[in-house]
DNA sequence: CAGAAGGAGGATGACGCGAG
DNA sequence: CTCGCGTCATCCTCCTTCTG
C-alpha cells in the first residue's frame, strides 16, 4: 500500500521525542502481550496492528491528554517502521467522523468519568501554595535526615525568587545579580528566544546568596549528575509534601513554585513582562496554564525584573503572528 | 524495622499553532 | 474564542536494595 496521508502539519520532533515516543510503544505492546496472554486478544502477527489494539483497550482508562500522546507515537511507529496494514491501524486510531463514531465518543466519555476518579501522575501537582505552607514544607524539610532535604530547600527558594522550570538550571548562569537562562520548550517558536535574563537585584542578599549557592550546587553534581540530583530532590518533596499536608488531592512540587512565581509575575507586571519573565513567546500561556494573579494579590510585588531585551522578543513574536492572522487591522 | 536511595514503568501538564 | 494537534517536560507509583 501507498503511505497513507496522516499528518495536516509539518513533523519537528527531536531525537528526544523520538525515542520517548518508541517508549511509548513498547508500553503499549506490553499491553498487547498482556491482552494475549489473558485470552482477550487473538494472535496477530502484524506488530503496528497489535499496538493499535492495545491503544484501543487503553483509551477509555486514560485522560484525553495521554490517549493524544499514545496516538503520536504510533504515527512515528508507522512512519518510522511501516507494516502491511496500516491502513488498518490509522482506521483504529483515527476513525472517520459518523453517527456510530460519535456514540463511540458519547461511550468513551462515560468510560473515562467512570474509571478516572481519582488524581493520576501530573494532576497531582498543586498549582498554587501559599507562603505559609511554603514555610512549614521548608521546616518540615529541614527536620529531614535526607541528603537531598539542604538542596530541596534551596532549589525551592531559589524558583520562588526565579521562576525556572526544574530542567532550567542545569544551564543557567549568575552574571552579577542577573540569572541568565537558557529557555526550555524552546521548540517549534514556544520560546520567546534562546535566553532569557531574569534580573534579580531587588532581592536581599541572602535571597541571592541561596540562588547563587544553589547554582555552585548544581555545578558541583555536574551535567552527568543532574538527574540524580533532580530525582532525589522531587522524590524527597513528594515524600515530605504528603507527610506534610495530610488529607490534600494536590500536593506542592518544584513545578508548583515556578507556578507561584508566576502569580505573583501577574499581579506585579504587564502580559508582556510576564511571558519575558517566563521565557514563553505567547502572552496567552501565562494566563492559560498558571495561576491566576488573585492568589497573590495584596502579597509583595516580585522582586524578579524582566529583562528589556526579553520584553522586545515577546513584542516581536506578537507582531509577526499578528501580521499573519490579522492583515486587515493593520493601518 | 524505618527511612532513604535507585531504577523501571506509567501517566498528565504545558507549550504554540491552526482550524472552525 | 475554543479546541484538537504535535511536541517537550514534568508528575507519580511500585519495587528492590541499602543503611543506621
Amino acid at each position: 500500500m501507498s503511505a497513507p496521508e496522516m499528518r495536516t502539519t509539518q513533523l519537528t520532533q527531536t531525537r528526544e521525542t523520538q525515542s520517548f515516543y518508541k517508549r511509548v510503544v513498547a508500553r503499549l505492546e506490553r499491553h498487547a502481550a498482556k491482552l494475549l496472554a489473558a485470552g482477550d486478544m487473538a494472535e496477530i502477527p502484524d506488530r503496528n496492528v497489535r499496538v493499535a489494539i492495545a491503544y484501543a483497550c487503553l483509551e477509555p482508562t486514560v485522560t484525553e491528554a495521554t490517549a493524544r500522546l499514545y496516538r503520536a507515537a504510533i504515527l512515528h511507529l508507522i512512519e518510522s517502521e511501516p507494516g502491511e496494514r496500516d491502513w488498518d491501524v490509522l482506521k483504529i486510531i483515527d476513525p472517520e467522523p459518523s453517527a456510530s463514531e460519535s456514540d463511540r465518543q458519547d461511550e468513551l466519555r462515560a468510560r473515562r468519568a467512570q474509571n478516572l476518579q481519582t488524581l493520576r501522575g501530573a494532576q497531582q501537582k498543586a498549582k498554587w501554595l501559599s507562603m505559609a505552607d511554603w514555610t512549614r514544607l521548608g521546616e518540615a524539610l529541614g527536620r529531614s535526615r535526607s541528603n537531598w532535604a539542604g538542596p530541596a530547600r534551596h532549589w525551592i527558594t531559589a524558583t520562588l525568587l526565579s521562576g525556572l522550570r526544574p530542567c532550567e538550571w542545569r544551564r543557567a548562569e549568575l552574571d552579577g545579580a542577573s540569572l541568565v537562562v537558557v529557555n526550555a520548550k524552546a521548540t517549534n517558536g514556544r520560546a520567546h528566544s534562546a535566553t532569557r535574563t531574569i534580573g534579580l537585584a531587588k532581592c536581599d542578599r541572602t535571597e541571592l546568596a541561596v540562588v547563587a549557592s544553589f547554582l555552585e550546587l548544581v555545578r558541583s553534581y555536574g551535567e552527568d549528575g543532574y538527574k540524580s540530583l533532580y530525582d532525589g530532590v522531587r522524590d524527597l518533596i513528594c515524600d515530605v509534601a504528603r507527610e506534610t499536608f495530610p488529607g490534600r488531592d494536590r500536593y506542592p512540587s518544584l513545578y508548583t513554585a515556578r507556578h507561584c512565581f508566576a502569580a505573583r509575575a501577574k499581579a506585579t507586571y504587564s502580559k508582556v513582562e510576564v511571558a519575558a519573565l517566563m521565557g514563553h513567546a505567547s502572552t496567552a500561556t501565562a494566563g492559560r496554564s498558571y495561576a491566576p494573579a488573585r492568589h497573590a494579590r495584596g502579597g509583595r510585588p516580585l522582586e524578579a525584573e524582566p529583562s528589556a531585551n526579553d520584553i522586545d522578543a515577546v513584542r516581536r513574536a506578537q507582531n509577526a503572528r499578528n501580521l499573519f492572522s490579522e492583515p486587515k487591522d493593520m493601518p
